[in-house]
DNA sequence: AAGTTCGTTGCAACATATGCAACACCCATT
DNA sequence: AATGGGTGTTGCATATGTTGCAACGAACTT
């Protein structure tokens, strides 16, 4: 690996925490503020930092513009995408896209409910990893000793009552997600607000990305939510087939 | 500024377009591939860049996630976000805010409507800035040579038979703008959707982002939306009295 | 006007990144 | 099976590029 690089890379998640001045950034680096200083000037060149006026810097456009095309150019957001919008024409609830990476899950796509209730959630937001069902479904795949390295790595903040409260709950669901082959959230995130979710396949038939609607207890409740089940699953399973087309087996 | 980072920082624009393997790094990039994986294994640890079950490289998860934080933690943001969710119960419309940023202007909040019609527009996502009502306030308040500057640079879309055409049409109405302290996007973008905006300042009178509504034809029609400027108007300047309170007038 | 703090530059010493060449691996071909 | 082209990967010697220092400059405070 190259020491000037990972240097310069750390200043990221230290900038995204908020602005900070040159003799912050090299103090927090543990380098010379020289150093700091031509580090940050590449950076800058680059578009991935920004100096405002007083001087400090804090993280630039560039960065927004290419997690915006990134994620633009995921393969399965782009044949997934016109099948969320369908569905949340049919039924008109939130419609969320998600994959998981690297220990992490995060939103890809959604589509707003048409109703002016609105969940909060953001394209690129990590999502609450313990309750959502999403995740629950992207998770599930795993091997199991993935499944258990990870679920003892993880918090688990209680969000409502409802919440998984600990590694041991969550293995426990991840198990009946893995078997049934969908899943949900029950006010485990936000007291009001249900989700049900099902995952999106690849040739191999290992999960690539998982897509849940989403609605407030206001709406429809729990139950009613259920019946749309058969529908979020045979949509799952459409882009599924549609993903698999286009990314042949893979020949391991 | 330092050869190895620029060469790392490099490879990231490159990824945005597609997944690449690493011989396709080694050639664009001018390097040998020896470096070229050095350089992609510091991007992996930083989360930069992720590695598909193919062995091509693509953007990461982490990206996503440093510009989520970013820009959640953008002071204009944060102040103004509760006005515009204000604003949006009272009229109903998608409001945006957005900053301009080296030669870039982009949406860096977006409340959504409550009609069904929705416009496509994402946070991070680089603005039509020749058209968009956010994007002329936020140009109008440079000085005139930057203007010419940047007009000069433009292209010019014709998004509609309503886009600005060319240059000199631009640089006219961002004297306009600059002139009457608000803006507008009649159809220039989308033959449907009409906007108006208006400048949030700092303490000393420079425009540091500018916010807009958004409404389609079938909704409103111009005359109509027209009426909402004073409204957006108050709600502008009380955003830019309570950002002022917090950032000081700069000591130059 | 003197003193502090912060950003910036030139330079010499050294650490670090570089390209090479050889290796290991997978897949396709014969 | 064996061969060959295509990957990605490792160790190493060279020299290039990066580092920290110290000194400078500018802006703000006292």
């Amino acid at each position: 690996m190259s020491q000037t690089v990972d240097r310069a890379l750390s200043i990221l998640p230290l900038l995204a925490q908020g602005p900070a001045d040159l003799g912050q950034v090299a103090e927090r680096l543990g380098v010379h503020k020289s150093t700091a200083l031509r580090l940050l000037r590449t950076l800058h060149e680059h578009g991935l930092v920004y100096r405002q006026e007083d001087q400090r810097y804090r993280l630039g456009a560039r960065l927004f513009a290419l997690a915006q095309e990134a994620v633009e150019n995921l393969d399965v957001r782009e044949i997934a995408h016109s099948h969320l919008v369908a569905l949340n024409d049919r039924c008109g609830h939130t419609v969320h896209l998600a994959v998981y990476e690297e220990q992490e899950v995060l939103y890809i796509d959604k589509v707003e409910s048409r109703y002016p209730v609105r969940m909060y959630s953001r394209i690129g937001k990590p999502v609450a990893i313990t309750v959502a069902a999403v995740a629950k479904l992207l998770l599930a795949d795993l091997t199991e000793p993935e499944r258990r390295v990870i679920a003892e790595k993880l918090d688990y903040p209680m969000y409502t009552p409802r919440s998984t409260p600990d590694a041991a709950a969550f293995l426990k669901e991840l198990a009946v997600v893995r078997e049934q082959g969908w899943a949900t959230d029950l006010g485990g995130h936000e007291e009001s607000i249900n989700c049900i979710g099902a995952p999106i396949r690849g040739a191999d038939g290992r999960v690539v990305a998982a897509m849940s609607v989403s609605a407030p207890n206001v709406v429809v409740t729990a139950e009613e939510l259920l019946t749309l089940l058969p529908l979020v699953r045979r949509t799952a399973d459409t882009i599924s087939r549609e993903y698999s087309g286009t990314n042949r087996p893979k020949k391991v």
